[in-house]
DNA sequence: TGTTTTTCATACTAATCAGTATTTTTTATG
DNA sequence: CATAAAAAATACTGATTAGTATGAAAAACA
């Protein structure tokens, strides 16, 4: 990788980092700079704006990120009802970067930048637009291997798992602990089983 | 009500609109005045600092809001699952300064606040495990009544519920219209549903 | 090697931020 | 009505913000 790639990359990592600690609008550029050891004049020549660097943030770490770790696993799933359970327990237990104090950064996101930005949206909205669909897609495989009922509705469950993590994220964040994930992820579970 | 609690209560109003529009932080204490028509030595007059009309926005505006609408209602209950999905239908399509584009003003603020304040962080616990609360008695009260079954997990649920409802909120914030709460709510009904 | 283009460094600007100091007006109370 | 206290108005401060102007170093290329 050329360095000027390379400063590149390092920005947009620290600068999650920071975004997902602390929030897009309260994390300053100076502060991104600061950490990242890169001068102002580096970082503009990068990113024409700000905004400019937050829809490159998602583009470029978070989608790749949720496409290993979300997507492609999913995909030669044989059992999506035991899948879902992993993958949101996986989430909120064992991912080594996530933090139960900061939540979910693509919830983060959603929530702070949304209203406002359509740029964020846009790049949001295809982030969980991919996850959902590959849910939605898990589910159709279930039904025709007969792992789960053949009315439910993809789509539905698809909404139902997604919002409550990010739901159980926002907990997550007002106990500072993860006792919260566990009694969710007992209902969870429960609730996964009724598909069958 | 003196004129000096009117221009207290002014502020906490306005200032809670533009806080549930813009977020906390983006909300500036010069564009408070501004929609208030209040000066800033009357602002500081009547609070301390700009977290301090933070939490005073949370219990005083939002805390009784909540008991008023969730708590006292669901007290009175009969059937609690009638209940339950009712009141998230009401709040994600009929309620009428609940707006789909600005979400949950509890949700966006402990996102928003809680890694970084402690102050915000109790008030909004406090409010939301009040909510947990009246839901767990509610499941409670129904399973002696019989409209519940005798082995479902009053806390598990309560965590399911809120968590979907935060979560379907962030979702509506993502798209800008109602149709995600469309299809959350049937899945929500079927979930609620097992529940008897 | 000389020149052009890419990449980065430094110093600045105008706007905005939360909060303060000080004075004036309004209200309550004797 | 006089006086004290409460409430509000005005003008300011220092810090921080995103972004810019300009020039220097580094790399690519002829």
């Amino acid at each position: 990788m050329s360095k000027a790639a390379n400063t590149r990359l390092n920005i947009l990592h620290k600068a999650f980092e920071l975004i997902y600690t602390k929030g897009y609008q309260t994390t300053s550029i100076d502060e991104i700079i600061a950490t990242t050891q890169v001068t102002k004049g580096a970082f503009y020549y990068h990113f024409k704006t700000k905004d400019e660097m937050g829809v490159a943030i998602i583009e470029e770490i978070l989608k790749p990120t949720m496409q290993e770790h979300f997507i492609k696993p999913t995909e030669a799933s044989q059992d999506p009802i035991e899948d879902f359970y992993n993958m949101i327990s996986y989430l909120l237990l064992e991912d080594p970067f996530l933090q139960v104090k900061y939540g979910c950064p693509v919830g983060n996101l959603t929530q702070e930048m949304t209203p406002w930005n359509t740029k964020f949206s846009e790049a949001l909205a295809e982030l969980v637009d991919l996850w959902k669909a590959t849910i939605i897609n898990s589910i159709e495989k279930g039904k025709e291997a007969g792992l789960i009922r053949k009315d439910v509705i993809g789509e539905q469950v698809a909404f139902f798992i997604l919002s409550g993590y990010w739901g159980i994220r926002n907990f997550g964040k007002l106990q500072n602990d993860n006792s919260s994930y566990l009694v969710y992820l007992k209902e969870l579970k429960g609730y996964l089983n009724g598909l069958k």
